[in-house]
DNA sequence: GGAATTCTTGACACTTCTGTCAAACATGAG
DNA sequence: CTCATGTTTGACAGAAGTGTCAAGAATTCC
């Protein structure tokens, strides 16, 4: 095991999360990401094979960095605890300076929908995950009697799902929390109701 | 007046929109465009200016189409026919196998975000114009006492706006309308409550 | 019919991007 | 120390994209 890596593997991935997250995947080039991180495009290539399995690292990464939150928050008994942890984790996350605006998961579901089935694949696996964690969190709370036995879960999981995508495009396109809070307190009176 | 134009330029405009929409804004290219409409490269330049004007006509175009319906949707008095009806137009739209998935001005809008101002802002009037559109429901509705005294008609109105953005993200990354049907019901249900 | 005006066509110049590769280099193992 | 192995580097080839332009074609107006 000679000739050893020069660069920190965990500093490109992050700079090819925030890029990608910024500008999309076919506007972001393979330039770009040697410039960001000073290691050079042929390194690059040789490291990981190409931009879309870089966009894959990627993806991973901020599903580990986003996932802990929401975890996190999802682990609350209370299901409308949760689920305002749950909206709130995004919400922290757009309110970060530091993040680009919106949602990268969003940003590849649209921008490569169809046309890199491998990416899109990731992110579909990834909502559904979020789908997932979100059902039984509100299973869990219907049985406890935190929520009317009629309440759908599965519907309900989706619905939230779909309202965290929401706040995405708003964020992006507004560049605004406001909008987001708004749409967060409103989602979140669906579980007061009853 | 001499010299007049060929082809069909409301066919161009429809074939701007359709692959902007499916494709995207940076992966559509101006030869593309030739192929699917038959008129050459040279004549798209000459007659609309560039890439960015075409994708500003075609924003145009989709909110004409796409507007209308909302706009019926949104004149009836009960708020929640027409809110419901607000929803329901978006889902006959994906539901329709002619059109690519998802909502052209959510792809623009994650696309273009920052990067290209022009179009972000019309994407983001339109956002615009629809919020106050279902806020102007909202509030009459409340006023004839459809609605709670106590409901937040601007944040209500960013609500749906917000999960209609949620649905068409939900929609290009499934590929499927269930999910999408589960998201406007349970949101439809808020104003159900009280 | 002639002239002026506008559109069309194909080619051109330029830029940007991807992916590859050979040669130089560095490092750990023996 | 030397070798084997993997990395870095810079250059290269090729593809694709944008925007421009001069020459040719067509059409309306007079």
């Amino acid at each position: 095991m000679a000739g050893v890596r020069k660069f920190d593997e965990t500093a490109v991935i992050d700079a090819a999360l925030r890029l990608f997250w910024q500008r999309g995947y076919g506007a972001t080039a393979m330039a770009d990401l040697a410039d960001a991180t000073g290691v050079q495009r042929g390194s690059l290539y040789n490291a990981y094979g190409g931009k879309e399995q870089l966009l894959l690292r990627a993806l991973d990464r901020y599903a580990e960095l986003q996932g802990s939150a929401v975890v996190v928050a999802l682990n609350d008994p209370d299901p409308r605890r949760a689920i305002g942890g749950f909206l709130d984790a995004h919400m922290a996350r757009m309110a970060n300076p530091k993040n680009p605006a919106g949602c990268l998961m969003c940003q590849i579901a649209l921008e490569c929908g169809g046309r890199h089935p491998v990416p899109s694949d990731a992110v579909r696996r990834s909502f559904l995950r979020t789908e997932i964690a979100l059902c039984q969190v509100l299973q869990r709370g219907k049985e406890a009697g935190l929520l009317p036995s009629g309440a759908d879960a599965p519907a309900l999981a989706r619905f939230y799902l779909g309202v965290s995508r929401g706040m995405a495009v708003l964020h992006r396109t507004y560049g605004d929390l406001d909008p987001v809070r708004d749409v967060a307190r409103e989602a979140l009176r669906l579980l007061d109701a009853a």
